[in-house]
DNA sequence: AAGATTATTAAATAAATATTTAACAATCTT
DNA sequence: AAGATTGTTAAATATTTATTTAATAATCTT
């Protein structure tokens, strides 16, 4: 093989990864570890990998690798692939980021809806209690229907933040923000 | 007093304490440190706090408060507040989440965006050079091309990224998913 | 079923991050 | 301007989190 093909290759290999750095870099907004994020960025341009492949590939030990792709699952930004002939697991990037985001926001709006709706009916609960019983001093009272009405208009950001979330889910953000193919 | 009014006090206290928990125990997925959530939970049921204020409420270090508060105003979620007459700074939180969610959301994915894309468009370049060296073999140009497909592919979800964050800011996406004031 | 290969779990280590104590700088009051 | 109060920075400590090595479990092949 001639010198010059082989400095073509290279290039390819420095375009890449800056990109790999470049994604890596910014999953740390995804909440995952250094290793994880390394090894998806790598992913993406490979067809799909095994553990010994990630291994050798991120020069990391194997439980790592292992830990990596299953919290790189649990966000679906990895998925599992089945090739028979091997022994070995094999395992693909999610390439459309269109997923990724969807999976990931989604699934943490959620948990944010879900543990904070939850306590503030509690709450709410508790501040009527108050308010109603009859040993409350007036002051009290009042604090309390403060607090109630603040937790009341809260609740306005979670529903939406849910209508977001269904919306995205579903696809029909697309039809007011739609994909734009061309530059 | 009596102590059926201290009671109700308490259990007001019990109430506020559910939510501060759920706000704090969510608020890890905003990047910020234990100390920082728990000071934006506490202080979303007060009006306003000095440094030692916080430092009492939240039985931590003046310090830790200082740098708390810090992070906390770089994602808009606290607001120095001036209040005559008192030596202490004062500082009050965001209390319309909404605002909270555009800033952070809108940071996060800006940085996002400018970080990939730039990388993406370096990359693409090298690709392209690749691509046109006639010492590039006809495998490695193919290499080169489906990669450069790839990161082109990919610029559509930056651009929605983009239009979304465009969207937030401006206000228009409540148009589009209206905020729902009632149940 | 036995042996070999691969993947996962557990314990130990290393690295990074958060927090505190101590020192310093800035600001306000008299 | 001097003294006192408040806030921030720096260095040290503590805590948490990530990663590795070692051990175990699971899976596949013969």
């Amino acid at each position: 093989m001639s010198e010059s093909a082989d400095k073509s290759r290279k290039k390819i290999e420095e375009a890449k990864d800056k990109v790999i750095g470049a994604i890596a870099e910014t999953m740390d907004l995804y909440g995952v570890t250094p290793a994880a994020a390394n090894l998806y960025a790598t992913m993406y341009f490979k067809d799909q990998m095994t553990l010994d492949e990630m291994r050798e590939e991120l020069e990391m030990s194997k439980p790592s690798m292992s830990t990596s792709v299953r919290k790189l699952q649990e966000i679906d930004m990895v998925k599992k692939t089945y090739t028979r002939g091997s022994r070995k697991h094999t395992y693909a990037a999610e390439k459309n980021f269109f997923r990724s985001f969807m999976v990931f926001y989604c699934q943490m709006w959620e948990r944010e809806v879900n543990t904070n709706l939850e306590a503030i009916e509690e709450a709410q609960e508790d501040l009527i209690n108050v308010i109603k019983d009859s040993a409350s001093t007036p002051d009290v009272v009042a604090e309390a229907k403060k607090y109630y009405d603040q937790l009341e208009e809260s609740k306005t950001y979670y529903r939406w933040l849910e209508d977001l979330v269904a919306s995205i889910r579903s696809g029909k953000i697309f039809e007011y923000l739609p994909k734009r193919e061309q530059d």
